[in-house]
DNA sequence: ACCCAATGGTTACAATTGAAACTATTTATT
DNA sequence: AATAAATAGTTTCAATTGTAACCATTGGGT
C-alpha cells in the first residue's frame, strides 16, 4: 500500500490544481479587497447622507461635469445605464440633482447638481479623500504611484482578456 | 460682478470638492478592476462547468484542505456563512461535494470533494492559473511582486480602516 | 440534572441587481 | 413622406444577495 489512491497521494509538481492557493490568487485578492474598501466606504456614505456607492459616483462626476446625459454619466463611472437610472431617481427625489431635457433632442436628459447637491457633495468629498488618504498611508510615496500604475496595466489586460458579450472593448458603434 | 457665485466661480485650491476625480480615485479604481475580472471569470466557470464564484471559491480550498465544516470554509474563502451554505447546497446537487457529519459534535459538518469534484477542479485549475498567467504577463517580475505587497499592505490597513459592526477585525471570540 | 448562552448551519423574507422588453424620440433609407 | 433602424431612458420580472430569525446541538454554570 504504498500511495496510488489519488486521494492522498501528493500531486504530480507542475501539477496546476497543486500550485493554486486561493489566498495567493490574485482575482480573488483583488476582490476581497475591493469589497473591503467598498462596503467601508459605503457604509459611512449611507449612515451620514443616505448615499448609495452608485449614487455618490454620479455626484462626483456631475460635480466635475455638469449636464452629462444619463448614458454620459454611465460611460464615466463604469456603470449600466439601468443603475444609472435607478440611482438618479433617488438623487432626485432628495432633490441632490436636477433634470432637465436637450432641447433639439427630447430623449435626452441632462443632469445636474442642484445647489443642495452641491452642499452635499461638498461635506462627502472630503471624507473619500480622506479615506483614500488614510487607505495609502500605508504605502510610500513611490509604491503610490506603482500602484495607480499597476491598476492601469491590469485594467488594460484586463478588458483585453475579457471575452463576454457587449464587455467594455468591443463597443459596436 | 466678479466671480462670487459659488456655482460658477472657480473652486479653491486646496478644496477637497476640486481634488476629486473619480476616474483616480482609487476605491473607485479598484472596484472596477476587480469586477471586470471577476465577471469575466465567472463567466467562463459558468460556461465551461456551470460553477459560480462561491462554489469556485469552495472548491479550490477544500482541494487544498479536505473535511473543513462549513465555517472553516466560510473563514478560507471570506464569504459569510450563508453565502457558503447556499454555494454548498448547489455542489452538493451537482454531485461535487460529500458531506459528512463529525461525530462527536453533530451540528458540525465535514465537506470534501467527491471524485467527480476532483475531477472538475483538475479541470478548472489550470483555467483560473492561466488567467492569472494571462493578467499577470502585462506586468514585470518585480511589479508582481511588488503588486502582491500592495495587496497585502492594503487589505490591513482596510481592515483596519473599517468600523462597520462585526466586520473582519474585532470577531468577539 | 437543569437552564442559559454559544455555536453550526439553514430558512424565510426583503432589498439589490441583471437581462430583456418596452416607450419615446430621432436618424437614415428609400 | 413613410418606414425602418438606432438611441435614450425606463420598467418589469427573475435571479442573487443580505439580514434576521430560526432549529438543533453543545458547553458551561449552578
Amino acid at each position: 500500500m504504498s500511495g496510488t489512491d489519488p486521494s492522498i497521494v501528493t500531486p504530480q509538481p507542475g501539477d496546476a490544481a497543486d500550485q493554486l492557493h486561493l489566498e495567493h490568487f490574485i482575482p480573488y485578492r483583488l476582490s476581497v479587497l475591493s469589497n473591503i474598501v467598498s462596503m467601508s466606504i459605503a457604509d459611512q456614505y449611507e449612515r451620514e447622507f443616505g448615499l448609495s456607492i452608485p449614487q455618490w459616483r454620479i455626484m462626483a462626476v456631475l460635480a466635475r461635469y455638469p449636464d452629462l446625459s444619463a448614458i454620459e454619466v454611465a460611460e464615466r463611472t463604469a456603470m449600466d445605464k439601468v443603475a444609472v437610472s435607478r440611482a438618479v431617481r433617488g438623487l432626485l427625489a432628495s432633490r441632490r440633482l436636477v433634470r432637465s431635457y436637450d432641447q433639439g433632442d427630447r430623449r435626452r436628459s441632462m443632469l445636474r447638481l442642484s445647489p443642495t447637491g452641491h452642499a452635499v457633495y461638498k461635506r462627502v468629498a472630503p471624507l473619500a479623500l480622506q479615506y483614500e488618504q488614510a487607505l495609502l498611508d500605508s504605502l510610500g510615496a513611490s509604491d503610490r504611484q506603482t500602484l495607480q500604475r499597476l491598476i492601469d496595466r491590469l485594467m488594460e489586460r484586463a478588458k483585453a482578456l475579457d471575452g463576454r458579450p457587449g464587455a467594455t472593448g468591443s463597443g459596436r458603434s
